[in-house]
RNA sequence: GGCGCUAUCGUCUAGGGGUUAGGACGUCAGAUUCUCAAUCUGAAAACCCGGGUUCGAUUCCCGGUAGCGCUACCA
């Protein structure tokens, strides 16, 4: 069981996505779980669709992932030469043949034959004399490579997730390896590369389950071993349909960019699909490798669901340390343009977030809702105004308390609550009135840490500087009509 | 259309010939009263349909239905 070697092979024809995202991970845990090899291999044959600095993201993606490859990156693109030999060698063995009908014609008798069977491919070329043949090679006549398939007969093989699975050859037409300019297609160039890499693991999308088939025929041609083929259940949206763009976001960078941790999302996906022996929802990456059993995998397809994700991530966030959680805050703020104005010193940065740690779901959050902590630049939120700022004599109340904190001859939670509480009794109202509108003013929003460990932070000029000028704010609108 | 695969709460899933069908997210209610996206407690919520096998089927078999995939000189 050592020497498991599996790839992941993604063609960078756009971002790295969390259905593939899924497969990276289940191939990196199987080899993790075995002590083998984890291979990247780009699959950029296609040479219009693919584009370089799409190869880079993915690559970034990975490794913001923490799933580290052994060997690669190896790039289909410069192994042309070898699945050019590996088509020669199918044709001199009998297994495949040059093809002359154009795209145009194929594509003329397909539509032609529209009725009711599907169309394959009509062997025109496969039955072609040995001598025309020749003669249509000796004139350079431009063709594609096709594979012969047994005209009769079954594959089958089994799955490591699916199970047995059986197809009768003669629902397989005589597909192209090589295309009229030279360039592979993908069923030759995987098998190809899986050979030649001593792939013992096919770990892929369940979208690749009808075209394993074909693809035995080409090892069986090559007289290759089989690898072990594990076929992974797609991920959904909401609506049933195979995750796309439509369903917004699903990049892995679409994630990170929503403040999504990385462990977070390597945890959810890989509870999308398998479940450890013990039911356990919160894994360690080691929990996991330690665990991961591919036979235990689901066949059936799964929904990908944001808010588990958005729960998932609160705990890690939470679980998180100081140490680690205050640089990827620092990085938050940053991006969002705050620069924290309001902390001077790093233990103060410390206390601020460990303060705001317990309820922000995302990183994000830090620089939203939690936005009040790091700049006197913030507005109301309008849901908070409207929770708790409808009481009428809140513009007095709240200058009275900045006039009561602010003559205070020392500034701490407990003075700071007391004084509250008094004013409160002074006036007759409830502390919860005075507090849930103060919080407001202080951070903006309804939903906040503490409203006197926040005071606490903030010290005791901010506190009263902003008490006034939501108390004057709060002033104006009543005197808007 | 053909072929293949799949089917347990809204979602992710556990389970498996006899169970009060378990957990998690979400939802709802209650508690906390200084808010809640925090915390605690509780609730509602599922075996796709029809046949067969069986004393008994959600579980096994067959059929249907639905969903998804493949059906390219894309990968």
């Amino acid at each position: 069981m050592g020497d498991t070697r599996v790839r992941f092979a993604p063609s960078p024809t756009g971002y790295l996505h969390v259905g593939g995202a899924r497969t990276a991970l289940y191939n990196w845990l199987f080899a993790r779980h075995t002590g083998g090899v984890f291979i990247l291999r780009i699959e950029d044959t296609d040479a219009d669709r693919s584009k370089p600095e799409l190869t880079t993201a993915i690559l970034e993606s990975l490794e913001w992932l923490g799933l580290n490859w052994d060997e690669g990156p190896f790039h289909q693109s410069d192994r042309l030469d070898q699945y050019r030999a590996m088509a020669a060698e199918l044709v001199r063995a009998g297994h495949a043949y040059p093809c002359f009908c154009t795209p145009e014609e194929i594509q003329e008798k397909r539509a032609r034959a529209s009725g009711g069977r599907p169309w394959k491919y009509d062997g025109t070329c496969r039955n072609l004399p040995e001598a025309e043949r020749q003669n249509r090679m000796a004139e350079g006549s431009p063709h594609a490579v096709r594979f012969r398939v047994p005209e009769a007969g079954v594959t089958d093989f089994k799955d490591e997730v699916f199970g047995q699975i059986r197809i009768e050859n003669q629902e397989l037409e005589d597909f192209v390896l090589l295309r009229s300019d030279g360039q592979p297609t993908y069923h030759l160039s995987v098998v190809c590369d899986d050979v030649e890499m001593r792939i013992t693991h096919v770990i892929r999308g369940a979208d690749h389950l009808s075209n394993t088939p074909k693809q035995i025929l080409l090892y069986r041609a090559l007289g290759a071993a089989l690898p072990v083929f594990a076929h992974l259940p797609l991920i959904l949206g909401p609506d049933k349909q195979r995750l796309s763009k439509r369903h917004g976001a699903t990049s892995v960078g679409a994630y990170r960019d929503q403040g999504i941790l990385p462990e977070a999302l390597v945890n959810f996906l890989a509870l999308l699909g398998w479940t450890p022996p013990g039911g356990e929802e919160i894994l360690s990456r080691e929990a996991m490798v330690r665990q991961f059993d591919l036979s235990a995998v689901s066949k059936s397809n799964a929904v990908f669901d944001p808010e588990k994700l958005a729960w998932m991530n609160s705990q890690y966030l939470r679980a998180l340390s100081l140490d680690r959680l205050v640089p990827l805050v620092e990085a938050e703020l940053k991006s969002a343009g705050i620069e924290s104005r309001i902390i001077s010193t790093t233990e103060k940065l410390r206390e601020t977030v460990a303060l705001l740690q317990p309820r922000m779901r995302t990183l994000k959050d830090f620089s939203q809702g939690g936005r009040a902590f790091f700049t006197d630049d913030f507005e109301y939120a309008e849901e908070a105004e409207r929770k708790f700022w409808k009481d009428p004599s809140l513009p007095g109340l709240l200058s009275k308390l900045a006039e009561k904190l602010d003559k205070l001859d020392c500034f701490s939670a407990e003075k700071a609550e007391a004084a509250l509480r008094t004013l409160a009794d002074e006036a007759g109202v409830k502390a919860g009135l005075l507090i849930n509108a103060a919080r407001v003013a202080l951070t903006g929003q309804a939903v906040a840490p503490g409203l006197f460990e926040v005071m606490n932070l903030l010290g005791r000029e901010r506190t009263v500087e902003r008490l006034r000028r939501a108390s004057h704010y709060l002033g104006r609108r009543a005197a808007a009509p």
